[in-house]
DNA sequence: CAAGAGATCATCT
DNA sequence: GATGATCTCTTGA
């Protein structure tokens, strides 16, 4: 059921496109939160310049080069939380960017955190799905085999995927324009086309 | 609809 | 002191 270490120890486009169709789970004292993972981004490592860890090893980055199956959130832009899973082996600095959700369950708690009512408008986004699903810095680090935050795997078969460029990333070069960011075709809760 | 500005702060130079 | 893995609102067609 849930996602064991193992999991987040491939590499880290498989990893983006294995999540996929997969359910985040998120225990909070107001009620469970669940969401169907329907877009991911792969940051891939030292070498990749849109990877935060491409500027060595400092506090903010220190989680990514900790072991995989742990949860890497950062604050941004002076408003928004990023939620991301790190992958690979230890002292690999790599992680997933979980971008978009379908809201599944505590749609309620989801709308008032958000507040709005469009079902499309919760969690269709890196900024948005962290206001709806209360993560902030406090999970900076945390376990994804333990009992707060996890990913729940999905009974049905994988969901037919789309690659894109990653967005945001102009600065990085040559990468930049790698097709790293994926998601569910047909999906109506993705955050782009 | 598309484009642009503003919000606001932790992190790194 | 600059800037960013974003979002929302406003503007102008």
């Amino acid at each position: 059921m849930k996602l064991p270490r193992g999991f987040y120890e491939q590499s880290t486009v498989e990893v983006a496109k294995q999540l996929l169709g997969n359910y985040l789970v998120r225990r909070h004292p107001d009620g469970d939160l669940i969401g169907r993972i329907v877009e991911t981004e792969a940051y891939v490592g030292p070498h990749d310049l849109a990877c935060h860890a491409a500027r060595g090893r400092t506090k903010r980055t220190e989680v990514m080069f900790g072991p995989a199956g742990h949860a890497y959130v950062y604050f941004i832009y002076g408003f928004y939380h990023m939620l991301n899973f790190v992958t690979e082996a230890e002292d690999y600095p790599a992680a997933v960017l979980i971008r978009a959700v379908e809201p599944i369950d505590g749609v309620a708690a989801m709308k008032k955190r958000r507040r709005s009512d469009s079902l499309r408008d919760l969690a269709s986004g890196p900024g948005k799905l962290c206001q709806a699903f209360a993560i902030d810095r406090s999970l900076n680090g945390i376990d994804l085999c333990g009992d707060t935050l996890w990913v729940a795997e999905r009974g049905e078969a994988a969901p037919k995927i789309k690659s894109a460029k990653r967005v945001g990333v102009d600065y990085a070069g040559r990468w930049k324009d790698k097709r790293y960011r994926f998601f569910v075709r047909d999906s109506a809760f993705v955050s782009r086309g």
